[in-house]
DNA sequence: CATGAATGAGGTTTCATTCAT
DNA sequence: CATGAATGAAACCTCATTCAT
């Protein structure tokens, strides 16, 4: 009884019902679009009247912003992580990296996410664009970074431009994955995506490493 | 039958007022992307009334579909006829390709045309995003036709998987300037943008050139 | 069968569904106040949807204050024009203007005009009580001619300050007329209407009359 | 029992509460009018949440009635206090007392207080606007009042109807601060204030004073 | 061929009010 | 006593679409 008294303040948190707004509206932008999402929609989605949204937030932009901020947040720093713990040679540490990478940029949201960062967020919510170029930036960075630590041990070549090759990789395992996996670019020039991914990494890294 | 041949001097020309009308709608597409495309714009800015579009195309789609299938195809193929008479070694032709492609994906259209390409497009308009496809597809065809030649004549490496090439260099071409140019990444990570395309490039190059 | 058609014409003159949102507006107007006027309520009244206010306005401001100013320009000069015809001394011509002033700011629709001046319009419809006071102004000269003319054939005092005396006159007719008769003041201090306003207009002439 | 004396320090007077509601809602209803006042603001002026507010007033209105009651209450029967110990002569006493209610006309306040009177109290808050009556009723009692002294002692004329003559004068100089003052009128039929109000005055004793 | 008129459906936002805690 | 949460109703406005002329 106690226990159940207890539990009762905590079965409501009080961020409970924002964030199951900001949930529904996350899954409604994946679904339709920045443009495309109605309160209403979210309102039904989340199973609260329209006005219950102005509790928590101030503007459907407010909501949608923060949304998409959370989701972000969420996902955000994950492969880093993965990546400081693994260990090998500065090619395979690398190899482990981009692999990941192309795994997270084909997932469906990841589709989804790139479409509506490619439209409404860069010009509707400057601040969410921002957030998310810091975390592509990262990236680049480090993918320097393991280029950089090959490169002192010997083991890729030094005349090669670090920033500009790790530019060069994500950019096209980025692209090739939007294209290709998402928008189903397989149709026209038929190619397995895994085959892919190996394909462009391998001859990436044969660029990098010392020729015998 | 006189008044016909009267009436000769002011037949306009019988597709005349829905070029005017698609001509507005690109323009408009251009400047507000696909979501932000009213009627009531198009039909002010054509100089004709809402219901006069209904007239020529059966729907808000129809028209915007078919206004960005007519400029695809206006567009299309400007590059390759330029590559065709462009005579030098291997590395150059391909050089002056790459360097024409950046410089088209750097145009202030280009970056609207991605943006739309990536969203209501892909969605909305299967048809003129295939036709789009198939253009991009026949540059991939169109590097690999030169990155051949160049093994041909024993200027680049054979061990180089074309394909993959292919993609990956106008992957990341087309990449880095919608987000660098475009989506102005410059202000995160600084670099000029002329540098950034022959420094890619170079090195792309110099990846397939044979060492020493 | 041929008048039919010409009558046809003019059966729906083109200014015919302004008017009529007009005057549904107006008497809207005139029932709840300025701030009170919903476009829905209009539209019903009307008998049309919402959105075709929008055809001929372009905003509920809009329609409001060109509701207002055409009732405005409708009743505007009406006096004047009667006055100006009128024969008799200056005292009965003063008597007749002031008499049919009192007339008039005691109609029903006055007062709810009155009312509204006194609020909304003063704020939210600056031109529209612009134009209501320099109707207001109009008449203040109306008096002061009249009085001048009974002061230069000898029937008013010199001494009086013609200004002065007319603003006094018509602000409180005007008054009166607003709480006494619109405000029902006369539940709270007993006075018949029409006694009210020839004793104060016979006491504000012997005021101007020469003492014998 | 100890408790209830300890708490009685922090205990507010019952009415607290209230009153800085009734408090908040007048500065409210001072600075956007009656019909813009909403509970929100309110709430938040007095630092309490909008919930609390039913726990005092059933109703909105019943809010802002109270609080014009309030106010009303506290400001009745300055100026009849003042006149009752002014001395000198009939037309001093009776042109102080048209002055001080020309001072108090022309407060800003009044100019908001008129406009609610004329509008939304009269309607909505019955009882407001009879005790609002009733203070102007006085007032013309009072003026007719301070006439009658004046014809006594032989100072102003006996043929002059004194009810009619107090109610001409306030309505008038109502009017005019109503308008002239608050409404701005001066753009439109320039007049320095100070010296309207003293013709109006000084014209209106004339008219009372005996001749010669 | 062309259009002005008209509209239904849907968009975001505000707000007085209720209620469980 | 006080409140945060929640909401229904209504506000203004937009827009793709239809249709008689």
């Amino acid at each position: 009884m106690g226990a159940r008294v207890l539990r009762r303040r905590w079965e409501r948190r009080p961020d409970e019902r924002p964030r199951a707004l900001m949930t529904s509206a996350m899954k409604l932008l994946l679904e339709r679009g920045y443009g495309r999402v109605s309160l209403a929609a979210v309102a039904a989605d989340a199973g609260v009247s329209k006005a219950t949204i102005y509790h928590y937030f101030s503007n459907k932009d407010d909501l949608l912003t923060q949304s998409l901020a959370l989701r972000m947040a969420e996902k955000h720093g994950a492969i880093e992580q993965q990546i400081a713990t693994a260990g090998g040679s500065a090619s395979e540490r690398l190899r482990t990296f981009l692999r990941e990478f192309w795994n997270q940029s084909t997932t469906p949201q990841a589709g989804f996410w790139q479409q509506m960062l490619a439209t409404e967020i860069v010009t509707d919510a400057p601040d969410v664009f921002a957030t998310w170029v810091r975390g592509l930036v990262e990236r680049w960075r480090t993918v320097e970074r393991l280029i950089r630590e090959g490169q002192r041990v010997g083991e890729f070549q030094r005349d090669v431009d670090v920033s500009i090759a790790a530019r060069t990789i994500l950019s096209a395992l980025s692209h090739q994955a939007l294209f290709h996996v998402h928008f189903d670019l397989r149709r026209y020039a038929p190619y397995d995506p895994a085959r892919l991914c190996s394909a462009i990494i391998e001859q990436f890294l044969r660029g990098l490493r010392k020729h015998q």
